[in-house]
DNA sequence: GACTAGGGTTCTGTATACGGAACCCTAGCG
DNA sequence: CGCTAGGGTTCCGTATACAGAACCCTAGTC
């Protein structure tokens, strides 16, 4: 395991920081319900460790989300942000594109811009509850009450502004390249 | 870290074993281009460890896929039907209704009939890979294509039949009353 | 039988992830 | 100032994941 460039585990630190603070949960109540040592979580948070699956494991369980999405290896998605949680729940990586499908929520009110995804990318909502008013780049915002659906081009910055009792989805992120880095 | 139920370490051994065989590498190769010791790799394989991530990272590389597919821990259970496979993602109980999320896989020319769920149901699927045809009741055939999304009332009988490459899909059903749990 | 080669497992010494204690803040209160 | 409490980091002894060597197959060839 000679020098890397890309170092996991100090990315899943990060996001389990981010994740943690959402929640608004005290490093040292964290590691009380996920039966993780305080200095533990500390060095995992802050990139000094490289962390095993069961320890990562026992961290999912009380954020409330799938192990897999700490692990997530997809650069700028942003966990950490008061106006939309996050949740992958599945990665589908074939030969010639990658398919996500992400849980969100927005706070009523809460407002999101996403800059522009990898050329070809193109997301779906599924609007579950609440609504939901998409702006994708300059063309007409599309307003979605519960139950509607829409689709648009994500290669260019978009932008979600929930409605007055929040908003509940699911996001379908298709992108054409492999996510699949060489060897 | 006590007695546990899952062992992620474990499961994501067995889907390195799984993913080395189908790519036809020996354990010696895969260690030798993953930089990783070989008696680590066996017994990472046979879940006598519990893997750090910057081992599985290694592994992820040589092997073609993503971190994540790795990691991936499926919550929900495939229901026994050859034709159809299906993993629920998510469930969001309301005090009006319930929102399932599933993911749909079918088989290439895999037929599945499903009968009339509670009334008002509704279901609404995001084809992610293949083509499907959905009948619902006796209105016209819904011809989609991957990327396409149709919806309709689910309070009665209805069918799906997966194209030639197969189906992968996204099934968002929404009951207006409380569903029966782990349904 | 001996010998070789490839695939996999078990062994061994070292590096490090682990839990937990000790410690370092800062804020609030007297 | 002292004292307390909560949040976070650093330190320490132990358990274990690591790389690599030694070993155990089985198949093939002579």
């Amino acid at each position: 395991m000679a020098d890397q460039v890309h170092r996991p585990g100090a990315e899943a630190g990060a996001r389990v920081r981010a994740v943690r603070r959402a929640r608004g949960l005290s490093l040292a109540a964290l590691a009380e319900a996920a039966g993780v040592g305080k200095g533990s979580l500390s060095e995992l948070e802050t990139g000094r460790r490289n962390p095993t699956l069961d320890t990562l494991y026992a961290l999912a369980g009380p954020l409330g989300v799938p192990l897999a999405a700490l692990v997530e290896d997809r650069d700028g998605v942003a966990v950490a942000d008061p106006d939309l949680e996050t949740v992958r729940l599945h990665l589908l990586a074939e030969a010639d594109r990658t398919v996500e499908v992400w849980l969100l929520r927005m706070p009523p009110g809460g407002r999101r811009r996403s800059p522009a995804h990898a050329p070809g990318t193109r997301e779906r909502l599924v609007v579950l509850t609440g609504s939901c008013r998409v702006e994708p780049g300059d063309d007409a915002p599309l307003e979605l009450a519960a139950g509607a659906t829409a689709e648009w081009a994500a290669d260019r910055p978009h932008a979600y502004t929930a409605g007055a009792g929040g908003m509940t989805g699911v996001d379908v992120i298709t992108t054409p390249a492999p996510a699949t880095p060489g060897g």
